[in-house]
RNA sequence: GUCCCUGUAGUUCAACGGAUAGAACAACAGCCUUCUAAGCUGUGGAUCUAGGUUCGAUUCCUAGCGGGGAUACCA
């Protein structure tokens, strides 16, 4: 916040520009802090020295409290008197916007998340990239952007042609219509099972495939079951999980422009036949190449994502487009983006967003074994947890399931988002439904901790929100350091938003909760000291509001009672 | 083989090239006549190996070892 302002200072007396300083890794060493060992080897001196000459020739301006030299650094300590006033002034007056910022306005962004392939039951590997991708809309929403989120479903290619050969062969509309998610994943398992003993099998879903894109109508008809009966069941576990998308324009939407796409790609590249099939050759890039038909004649993936690609950039006019996707289709973007740039089509503007896979100790998860972890289940044994946990814990909010419905998707949403996103994660059930330590639910309590003061003092002393405080008396460490943190969070928002990374929102959170919850064991809020109860619960209610607003983020819900 | 990601307490994760490497879970020991104990306090315990760059390396570079992924018609 005095960041710049430091930086001046220090320049202005040495005389010398573009100087570093740093964040000190602990309250003690106050607020910023300049090294100077840089400087010692310009001026040949000890860097402790420099320290001490500095410091003494610095003038102290009046947001300075304090000037000290701790071994080769200038230390500097921020009075925190003007500071906590301008910062919980600021929250009180911004309530649920504050963190907002316009730096991006006049500016969209896509987004590509969660993005399923059709006609497979939404599975604990989608819950990545859907929630990573959620949080990121909101970040950069709530940083001013446009914001267009996009389902880029995977509801065409050459599985369709599995699932139609398998319909056709062992299929049953009883069962479809009873239960379609399963009826198609049976069938795509048999799929798989059956052509490990006969290899024709495939060349029978590519046929297969390859009719349906040549608009044969009894081929065309099942897609359009399949994926609308698909599609459903996504929505409603998108509804539970209360995300939302602009488009669902997914692989089939851009039939209709692959062969505009063909043309400018032919145009502008050098394209040719090898075994069969239309590429475009890579090798001096030291990758596979770019498939654009494949040998049969069927339009490829990466012919439909250069065609959405280019759709995009001419739709949204977009300032970037994100796609959070796993880091196992990595050679995939690069081979995309690297052709964009090749066709001139700005390649700065796309980015991949990937992350790294559930691992699983055994033999859990392979939707083609047929052993999958559902998401549902993961949602509603959540769910199920979150309300016995309540009623074990005799909570005030017994039997209300929308808190425990809150309560349970927080944790599931969490545990995932709070992982950088490039690493793996190992899933491990225990961890996905906990509720003590860096959690949602530990979020969630402090948020309802917050709350049950401010209306103990509403009760009392009748104390309204915007009150006029005595900002001197929020002087005990833990409230220095709080509201140290709640200055923070706007920087935390940027941070997230430049990474792609949500787990920087949701560190931060439990740092701030940690913190709050030192100073709600330590030191009593409501007392007969009515002065210092108003400046506490101003504190208080500053600190409720940047969690909610920071749970906002990530996509989880606060409650009122727990 | 090649390319990408990754390697930190028993486990899961933090740490713009900076100060004594932070947490959480698990273990152990404490704290509820006081604002909700889903909490707080305390104890033990970690940077894969070998070099290099640097005043300073968990961070950057090189090599090795381990884990994950990708590697021409799945998406």
């Amino acid at each position: 916040m005095f960041e710049k302002k430091i930086k001046d200072l220090i320049s202005k007396t040495i005389g010398i520009k573009n100087l570093e300083i740093e964040i000190p890794p602990k309250q003690e060493l106050g607020d910023y802090a300049f090294p100077c060992f840089e400087l010692s080897k310009k001026l040949n001196k000890s860097a402790q020295e420099i320290a001490n000459d500095l410091a003494v020739k610095i003038k102290k301006p009046n947001f300075v409290k304090e000037i000290r030299v701790l071994g080769s650094y200038i230390n500097f300590f921020i009075d925190y008197n003007s500071i906590s006033k301008k910062i919980i002034n600021e929250i009180l007056k911004e309530k649920n916007n504050f963190g907002s910022q316009n730096i991006g306005k006049n500016r969209v962004i896509v987004i590509d998340f969660s993005s399923p392939n059709i006609a497979k039951p939404l599975n604990i590997g989608h819950l990545r990239s859907t929630v990573i991708g959620n949080s990121l809309y909101k970040i950069y929403k709530s940083l001013g952007y446009k914001v267009v989120g996009v389902n880029h479903l995977g509801d065409w290619g050459t599985q369709f042609g599995k699932l139609i050969y398998a319909y056709k062969t062992w299929g049953s509309s009883i069962e479809l219509k009873k239960d379609p998610i399963k009826h198609l994943l049976d069938l795509y398992v048999k799929f798989h099972k059956e052509s490990k003993q006969n290899s024709k099998l495939d060349d029978a879903a590519r046929d297969e495939f390859q009719k349906l894109e040549k608009r044969d109508k009894k081929n065309l008809e099942l897609w359009k079951t399949f994926r609308s009966l698909s599609l459903e069941e996504f929505k409603k576990i998108y509804k539970i999980l209360n995300i939302k998308f602009d488009s669902y324009d997914g692989e089939a939407f851009y039939n209709s422009q692959l062969e505009e796409t063909l043309k400018l790609t032919k145009k502008s590249l050098n394209t040719k036949i090898s075994e069969g099939a239309l590429i475009v050759d890579l090798e001096k890039f030291k990758m596979p190449p770019f498939f654009l038909l494949k040998s049969n004649e069927t339009s490829s993936y990466h012919l439909r994502d250069l065609s959405a690609a280019i759709y995009r950039l001419k739709t949204y006019k977009p300032y970037k487009i994100l796609y959070v996707v796993g880091c196992e289709q990595e050679l995939h973007f690069k081979q995309l983006f690297t052709i964009l740039d090749l066709m001139k089509l700005n390649k700065d503007k796309f980015i991949h967003v990937n992350f790294g896979m559930f691992s699983f100790s055994d033999n859990t998860m392979s939707t083609r074994e047929g052993n999958i972890i559902f998401l549902e289940d993961v949602l509603n044994k959540s769910i199920n947890l979150a309300k016995k946990i309540m009623a074990d814990k005799k909570s005030i909010a017994k039997n209300d399931n929308e808190t425990a419905k809150k309560i349970g998707l927080g944790a599931v949403i969490f545990a995932d988002l709070s992982n950088d996103r490039n690493k793996n994660i190992i899933f491990n059930w225990n961890r996905v439904l906990a509720f003590d330590g860096d959690t949602a639910p530990y979020l969630q309590y402090t948020y309802v901790r917050c709350l049950s003061i401010l209306e103990k003092a509403k009760k009392e002393y009748k104390l309204t929100p915007d009150i006029k405080i005595d900002y001197k008396l929020l002087k005990e460490d833990s409230e220095i350091k709080i509201i140290k943190d709640l200055g923070n969070f706007k920087n935390i928002v940027i941070k997230s938003a430049e990474n792609y990374k949500p787990n920087i929102v949701a560190n931060y959170l439990i740092d701030l909760a940690k913190d709050f919850n030192e100073f709600y064991n330590n030191i009593r809020v409501i007392s007969n000291d009515i002065n210092s109860t108003k400046a506490k619960v101003a504190l208080v209610l500053c600190v409720s509001q940047v969690i909610k607003n920071g749970l906002n983020l990530l996509g989880i819900s606060t409650v009122n009672k727990m």
